[in-house]
DNA sequence: ACTGTGGAGCTAACAGCGTTAGCCCCAGGA
DNA sequence: TCCTGGGGCTAACGCTGTTAGCTCCACAGT
């Protein structure tokens, strides 16, 4: 349970991200934000990593339930479309944050139990095994990391790429 | 034209980051491997980022060499998978190379003229058509990405899944 | 042979980072 | 009424990238 400062905390956290980048997410600032110096901070939580956790965990419910959102919602044969738009939208909508969740630094034992899983499984919904589940997450992944880096030739159409990944993943038998 | 001096500082570079990690690549160490103090380091460099674009480059050269190779070597129909099995070997092979040359900060202007067109070249050449071949890379970047960190279930068969990646990408229709 | 100039090293220092130690104040329960 | 502990504070440490300003030396030009 986190206390309602803790609370505050990510929640300032969380703002300061999204609005200004991962470089502004510090400590003196973020303790600016509450009115209060950046030792005190320590009081709520062991470390810089564990509030960047909590802002984490946050986020990937927040992908998750869109991602859940999306297949349930979706005609039969579109929900790797569906899905795709969904990973996509939220991806794009939440850079900082994004970038964050999946930068390097935390492995999967770091999360909140499950978590992770429960956020993934809407891959394996959408194409019925597993396999076909992990590589679509990947390139969707691949995709929206790429793009925010601006890796991509200008002028690409990201949309027809987007499209093409998805053909190529409903159109493709079982492994 | 880098300098003798510039050589040896970015081939520095690269050893204190393949073997001890991100965190280990500081200024103040970069000097401690030439017998120099940090601040001559930026006789010959700006600044740290110039180095790791330096380093960057070079490993984006080595890769690039890999995947052409990879395409150029394979039988008719193969040339994706013989393409993914570079890129996924050389990634696993230099992780800490690869996550900064991918990680964020730089953006494509950054690089070299061409060079990051040329690196991802062999995707077009194995796949014969552009959204199909940014898809291909965008799938390869997320498994190598995904496998790194660790995000995947454990006892994941990932050799399965990237063949599923495969094996989709070659039976789909262009779009 | 003398002079000048620029490359390449040095030390000292600055601001900012995450973090720790140790203090203080005050609300709430025994 | 005591006292205990939550939650704030300041001071400080070691680290980071980076700048200013000095020195020394090799080498080119006269």
């Amino acid at each position: 349970m986190r206390s309602p400062r803790a609370i505050q905390v990510v929640d300032a956290a969380r703002r300061l991200l999204e609005s200004d980048g991962p470089d502004a997410l510090t400590m003196r600032r973020l303790g600016d934000m509450l009115g209060i110096r950046a030792p005190s901070i320590y009081k709520h939580f062991p470390a810089k990593p564990a509030v960047e956790l909590a802002v984490i965990e946050d986020a990937m419910v927040e992908l998750g339930t869109a991602l859940h959102r999306a297949v349930a919602g979706a005609a039969r044969g579109e929900a790797v479309a569906s899905l795709l738009v969904a990973y996509r939208t939220y991806a794009l909508a939440h850079p900082n944050l994004y970038r964050l969740a999946t930068g390097a630094g935390l492995s999967r034992q770091d999360m909140a139990d499950g978590l992770e899983d429960w956020a993934g499984e809407p891959f394996y919904l959408a194409t019925g095994e597993p396999y076909q589940a992990q590589a679509l997450w990947a390139f969707a992944h691949g995709m929206v990391v790429l793009e925010l880096d601006d890796r991509f030739l200008p002028d690409s159409d990201l949309d027809r790429t987007w499209a093409a990944g998805a053909t190529a993943f409903v159109t493709a038998a079982p492994v």
